[in-house]
DNA sequence: CAGTGAGCGAGCTTCCGCTTGACTT
């Protein structure tokens, strides 16, 4: 063998994750070697759209910087081998993948073999090598509609956006819909007008065979409108005879959930573990890459051959024969292109797993729900008792379910999102009765209650609805429902509920009707999804001017056109112009006829003044303002921002008129002025240059008098010197700190950290100033490199950040 | 922990789907 000769030898596989090519190498052995893509490898350029609109939306595909490394690599293998396989994800997205890498690493037809598995075992993996297919251009073609419709929509909107409500907005075929879905929801509620009614229960006593006495609780099977047929009805039941009339006995079948996908994880993890979205998918992708669960962006609820071998086996060593049945699953979703199995255990014989605690949780949730998805039917017995309420004509109704058989129930109960306003009757056992036995009765009791309003989305529950419109996909359900955070659309929010009144009633047997008024809780809300006045005026916008964009089944218009161009009926491009011509059209009309969009609401008059007060969007975010700027009179509105919790939509004009009350001076303290504002962080007290927040819930700062203030700065004082360990001489900018994470160093308006060898209190000048010295290099350094990356990189930064105040706000909101 | 506003000058922002890391607090 000459020195020069290249020869040509072995196989090189390409799949798209790198986890996944560690186990194919062990299933394919020595000849083969197996690389990842780490998924496309490369996208349309960011500039005049990436594509070209004249010439037949010709894409301009680009390999972004941080895939140069990995197209390099992959290229030197590929002209070493002998084969080259294909082997991406067997859908669209995979399909092109596949093609990307045919085109950038210069490969030839003769050698180039596409091979597709949609589980990842040794029989499906040799299964595939035998049967090897070209590259399917129909799919490749319909992915590249899908691609350039998403970027002509996104680059098109977004800019009108930025025109005509505010700058660095968005909106998009999948987010755009999104906010649509949280902003009607967020109306619906608004409108809603709860009605009241009464919910009768009643105590019984029974008594059974032996004597023995147990108690009965049964619900009133209609319920009353008016305080006074309630009580009128009460007051009958307190001479009452009550008498069971009949005794219904049925049986019931539970059947198990499906194996899980992304969604149906993300939606449990979130209900069953208190997950968000993104943290649920971060935890999965820990438990991917150790190899204990197979991949977790599916839409499939699939499982391989071998795994239900493993799971038939599992359930009948460990629980019995009976417990054991096979099930096949159908998805349900829209659009699903089923390229993995369901999220699964890799080896369903390990029941727990080692790693951190939210690793632990979330894998014994998918081993229950998958193993629970091979199980039997629980059998139930559901009992129904009616109870005739002496001459009344209604009738009381008890009902109870027995297990007979617990089947899948053994290992797994799945959640559902009804919050628990209804007492949980279930899982109760009736004593035994019969038709006609006359029951004691303990007492009647009736509370007010009120109709409940549309649920509010959380980030789980807009991923399924999303699913179901078939809208986003496995890879960018959690990406979405960052998107729409970070653009300011959407705040998750917690909020508490305020009291209500209600009315309770009471009589025991012969007794008179006692009727009270007790307060409850309402309105509570946690970790919910809230739509922005931004939110609501871009999502205003778009419907006004492009409802079809936003409708809610565009994305399943476009899809079956996707199908026709992946089966060859209709050509891509063609396609394209279709939709892109009038939508062209109705960007450039709205550019030019449509009014700037402020979500501007008058709300009444200034009594002082007589001018009109308004609310609307400003450059700084929602805002109100008395008097209009006009061209004649000189004089300036006024501007005050909405507080937080405030909206444009609902905002009162007493409300608005309170905005701007302030700041406003209580007096003198130490020969200086005690103002009271309300800035980002909330109401506070400045004095003396120095600002101190009000306490939460205690001061009004509309109330708050000069005695409290200066309580305030005072004892805002004490903390102050509590906080300061040490100042030095030399430099009084240079200060040892106490903070939340423990002792720091603030000099010139920066942190530095203090190494967990050296005691705070012990530290020199001198210390300080090279621990300050070391720090600035470190981060020197890190800095230059940031310049020398691309701006994509630095955009990436920028987001980072901005997540990370938002995260502190929170926290200190706490 | 620190922080507590605000109208013409320049250029930027933006999409959806595949994949992982690299960043702090």
């Amino acid at each position: 063998m000459g020195k020069k000769t290249t020869v040509k030898e072995g196989n090189l596989v390409i799949v798209e994750s790198p986890a996944k090519a560690k186990t194919i190498e062990k299933f394919l052995g020595k000849d083969y070697v197996v690389k990842s893509s780490y998924g496309h490898i490369r996208d349309l350029s960011k500039s005049d759209f990436g594509v070209d609109l004249k010439n037949n939306y010709q894409p301009d595909y680009i390999v972004s910087n941080d895939k140069k490394e990995v197209v390099k690599e992959l290229k030197d293998l590929a002209a070493k081998s002998e084969t080259v396989w294909l082997a991406s994800d067997e859908d669209r997205e995979g399909e092109a993948i596949a093609w990307h890498l045919y085109e950038v690493l210069g490969l030839k037809d003769d050698n180039t073999k596409r091979i597709v598995f949609h589980e990842i075992t040794k029989e499906a993996i040799q299964k595939a090598v035998k049967n090897p297919r070209g590259i399917d251009f129909n799919l490749v073609n319909a992915q590249q509609a899908r691609r350039v419709l998403d970027r002509l929509v996104g680059f098109e909107l977004s800019p009108v956006l930025w025109r005509k409500v505010k700058p660095s907005l968005s909106a998009g075929r999948v987010q755009s819909v999104a906010v649509r879905l949280l902003v009607d929801r967020e109306r619906e509620i608004f409108n809603f007008k709860p009605v009241s009614s009464y919910r009768v229960t009643a105590l019984f006593e029974v008594k059974d065979d032996k004597g023995k006495v147990t108690q009965l609780k049964a619900e009133l099977n209609k319920r009353f409108k008016t305080l006074e047929e309630t009580q009128a009805f009460l007051q009958e039941c307190a001479d009452a005879q009550f008498k069971v009339s009949k005794v219904e006995k049925k049986p019931l079948k539970k059947s198990p959930a499906a194996p899980f996908t992304t969604s149906t994880l993300q939606q449990e993890a979130s209900r069953k573990l208190g997950f968000s979205v993104s943290q649920t998918m971060s935890v999965a992708q820990k438990l991917y890459e150790a190899g204990k669960i197979t991949y977790m962006r599916t839409d499939s609820v699939n499982l391989s051959e071998l795994a239900l071998n493993m799971a038939s086996s599992m359930i009948s060593d460990k629980m019995g024969d009976q417990y054991v049945q096979i099930r096949n699953y159908k998805t349900k979703a829209k659009g699903a292109q089923e390229a993995h199995e369901a999220i699964r255990p890799t080896y369903l014989d390990k029941e727990t797993v080692s790693g951190t605690n939210q690793e632990k949780k979330l894998y014994e949730l998918i081993w229950k729900r998958t193993i629970a998805s091979q199980m039997a039917d629980a059998q139930l017995e559901k009992t129904v008792i009616s109870i005739d309420a002496g001459s009344t004509g209604e009738k009381f109704v008890a009902t109870g379910e027995i297990i007979k058989f617990d089947g899948f129930l053994k290992v797994y109960i799945e959640s559902t999102d009804t919050e628990g306003e209804q007492e949980d009757d279930k899982d109760v056992l009736l004593p035994p009765m019969s038709e006609g036995d006359i029951l004691g009765m303990l007492n009647v009791e009736a509370r007010q209650r009120w109709s409940q309003k549309p649920p509010r989305f959380t980030e789980a529950s807009l991923v399924r609805k999303l699913e179901e419109l078939g809208i986003g996909r496995p890879s960018t359900y959690a990406p979405t429902i960052s998107t729409i955070q970070n653009r300011g659309y959407v705040e998750k929010e917690d909020r508490e509920g305020t009291e209500r009144v209600y009315k309770y009633l009471h009589v025991t047997s012969g007794a008179k009707v006692e009727v009270s008024d007790k307060t409850e809780i309402t309105g509570a809300e946690r970790a919910k999804l809230f739509p922005t006045d931004i939110g609501m005026v871009v999502n205003d916008f778009l419907v006004k001017y492009f409802e079809n964009i936003v409708s809610f089944d565009f994305t399943a218009q476009v899809e079956k056109e996707f199908d026709e161009i992946a089966m060859g009926n209709v050509t891509w491009n063609k396609s394209i112009d279709e939709f892109y011509k009038p939508f062209h059209d109705k960007v450039e009309e709205t550019l030019e006829t449509s009014e700037k969009s402020t979500g501007e609401r008058i709300l009444g008059e200034d009594p002082a003044t007589g001018k009109p007060v308004l609310v609307r969007i400003g450059r700084f975010g929602p805002m109100a303002q008395i008097g209009e700027s006009s061209e004649e009179s000189e004089e300036k509105p006024k501007f005050a921002s909405l507080r937080k919790g405030q909206h444009i939509e609902t905002i009162t004009l007493e409300e608005a008129l309170d905005l701007f009350k302030l700041p406003r001076t209580l007096g003198e303290f130490e020969d200086k002025v005690v103002v009271i504002g309300i800035g980002r962080f909330g109401p506070y007290i400045r004095h003396d240059g120095k600002f101190v927040s009000l306490k939460k819930g205690e001061d009004d700062p509309m109330e708050i008098d000069l005695d409290t203030a200066i309580l305030r700065i005072k004892t805002k004082r004490e903390e102050d010197a509590k906080k300061m360990i040490k100042v030095f001489d030399e430099e009084p900018d240079l200060q040892v700190l106490n903070g939340r994470w423990g002792p720091y160093i603030k000099y010139q308006k920066k942190n530095y950290k203090i190494p967990k060898d050296k005691v705070a209190e012990e530290l020199s000048y001198d210390d300080c100033k090279q621990l300050i010295a070391d720090q600035d290099k470190g981060g020197g350094k890190k800095t230059t490199a940031k310049k020398k990356t691309t701006t994509k990189k630095t955009t990436a930064k920028k987001t980072t950040t901005k997540k990370a105040t938002a995260t502190k706000k929170k926290t200190t909101k706490k």
